[in-house]
DNA sequence: TCATAACGTGTTATAACATAACACTATCAG
DNA sequence: CTGATAGTGTTATGTTATAACACGTTATGA
């Protein structure tokens, strides 16, 4: 059976933005970003970044392609994975490695190292600022191992879960 | 930690452990902590925590499986699994989210929240501290989300791989 | 113009990772 | 003795990800 993706609640970090603006702004965002990289934002990219960015939460890879299934794109595995690489690679979408799942990246133009945090129980997800967070990287740099890429996910449970849960 | 020497750079957080001493530290401690927590130290669990101290380096589950069948131990997938469930459970075993992959506790005695850095070209992990890493966690809470568990992995190329690559 | 290379999408098959569900034994408290 | 709990074992299945190859389109450029 399928794992069930779902949420509902309200705590500030989850939802302190106008998702409809959101939308908008990131599809604009990322054709923008595209044209200037002579790159191509073709119907398949598009469509994957737009089932990411319609509820903004995270999916995983097979509910991605049932998406895409219904909206008459071809729904076999290799497709979902190489079109998430491309659009991971340029910073659009971010891997949730805690939960095996995709989401459309929050701040596309700022360039950062993501961190998540993550409701363990309604599974909503929030990607915060380095410096919101109150997380820091004071070395990017660690005994000359340089840091390519960094994984931040903070797991828990939201104010909205943690308040149903002590009624 | 880090030496510069004829433009020559060595990373030590990789192995600035004596491992014959880690091993037997090890096990020693896990005994103890077992035992003063009236949990068993089973031949099964004592094993597969062998197998990962031995060489210290991250293990997929189905390497673990394979070390256990050699070893006379069945070896169907759920052995390993819950076995590794517990040991990370009590602190002694991590998981590299990065690797799909699971790695003894370099530190088990310290309550920790573990940050680990990965070389994506030898797969190399050492796991360092919050404080040497250069990470912090300044607010252990985030707009009232109360986070009961981290994951940092910092991906990059150790200087070993780095000076083979330029050679 | 005609190779040919690069790219994007598509397919089938399979690899790699993880859990469900149930069975059996040993231990132990009441 | 009885029932509960813990540990290991088994079979089967679910879930996530990649390999390998096919095909059309669009640049590149002899
Ligand atoms: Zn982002
Ligand atoms: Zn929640
Ligand atoms: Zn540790
Ligand atoms: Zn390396």
């Amino acid at each position: 059976m399928t794992k069930k993706r779902e949420g509902k609640t309200t705590s500030k970090i989850f939802d302190d933005h106008d998702h409809g603006m959101c939308f908008d702004d990131a599809i604009e965002q990322i054709e923008n970003y595209f044209l200037k990289k002579n790159l191509q934002f073709t119907p398949l990219r598009r469509k994957v970044f737009e089932i990411l960015i319609r509820d903004h939460k995270p999916l995983g890879a097979y509910e991605i392609l049932e998406a895409l299934g219904r909206d008459g794109f071809s729904s076999s595995p290799p497709i979902a994975y190489r079109v998430l690489d491309f659009l991971m690679e340029h910073g659009f979408v971010h891997k949730i490695q805690g939960l095996n799942a995709f989401i459309a990246c929050s701040n596309p133009n700022h360039s950062h190292s993501p961190a998540f945090v993550i409701c363990r129980k309604c599974e909503k997800v929030a990607e915060v600022d380095e410096k919101k967070s109150g997380i820091s990287f004071a070395s990017p740099n660690i005994d000359n191992f340089e840091v390519e890429k960094t994984t931040v996910e903070m797991t828990g449970v939201c104010t909205t879960c943690s308040r149903a849960a002590t009624i």
